[in-house]
DNA sequence: CGGCAATATCTGCCTCGGCAAATACTGCGC
DNA sequence: GCGCAGTATTTGCCGAGGCAGATATTGCCG
């Protein structure tokens, strides 16, 4: 029924997902903050924009769901991207609760300078890194499979501890 | 020569590499990290650990790098493990700059306390994910042949903007 | 209407990582 | 030995995220 992918004997951190993970996260992240480095928003505001525009996001709180970010990480996000002009809050007039966030022009502007830039570094990186199209393929359906599973996993109250039930 | 992996028209924040990564990494740490709520340690101060003992690492700057770690923090965190006493620092005799890195016995106590749990929620995860043995292994082959890509690419001075010579 | 749980957002506090400067030491050339 | 470039480590500073509490608002129930 369920597989033992790693055994504790042996167990090394060179093969460990959560080490791998971090590891390949880190490396892209600073791979990719060199775009953003000359810009005056960072690679995670960036992708808030995208979000935005996408559609994906319409409020605050969908950005911190569909970005793993915190509450108050994300108030300060859009703090500064609307210092900047590149989003708008307007409170919504069914829920005043909630702020609705739209993308500005000059937010549209900045999302589709940058995209160019984004893709050109991700492709460039990707064959440095010696990947066939379907390696590509098989590493972005295995992420979200990945992804999938641990969204469902760290959405349990409290896995493996008292759930015997 | 070059493949197009990614297009600026189609791109869209799902099926990005570095948003993928950042959420997975997200995820798998958040899922780490319960573990690690009971422990006076955390999961990044346990790989260090086990970095310690597989010998990949014998001092603060080794770790820097194989953990893609920042001097300072590394400092920090072993101010931390030596402070709860699972690391002893002693100045190298050949090279007194270096600080050599030791596991006490309750560092090697600690870890194999701490394996099992994190072997177990590892394979919890994979199973829950319904990976089966191939994608896993695909997907562990895929991240490491990223990861070795990005650090290269990491490693260039200025990529992609004034190296044309 | 008034109480009350739930939700959205914001704020304050804390920790941690990234960065740069400072310190200490080595090895090399003079 | 002395100066100097290079390396290992430490420290201070800053920005960002996690977490808990505060505030504002809604919807529900009586």
């Amino acid at each position: 029924m369920s597989t033992m992918f790693y055994d504790p004997a042996g167990f090394t951190s060179r093969t460990s997902l959560g080490y791998l993970l971090k590891m390949a996260h880190a490396q892209m992240h600073s791979c990719a903050e060199r775009i953003f480095a000359q810009h005056d928003i960072s690679f995670v505001q960036w992708i808030a924009l995208l979000k935005l525009r996408e559609g994906q996001a319409l409020t605050a709180s969908d950005l911190c769901r569909s970005m793993c970010h915190d509450n108050g990480a994300v108030t300060r996000m859009l703090d500064h991207l609307e210092e900047r002009g590149y989003v708008e809050r307007r409170r919504s007039r069914q829920d005043r609760r909630v702020v609705e966030l739209r993308l500005t022009e000059a937010g549209e502007h900045k999302l589709d300078e940058l995209l160019p830039q984004v893709v050109a570094r991700l492709n460039e990186v990707l064959n440095a890194s010696g990947f066939s199209e379907a390696e590509f393929a098989e590493l972005t359906h295995l992420l979200n499979k990945l992804l999938t599973g641990l969204q469902a996993h760290n959405a349990l109250p409290e896995p493996g501890i008292g759930d015997s039930t």
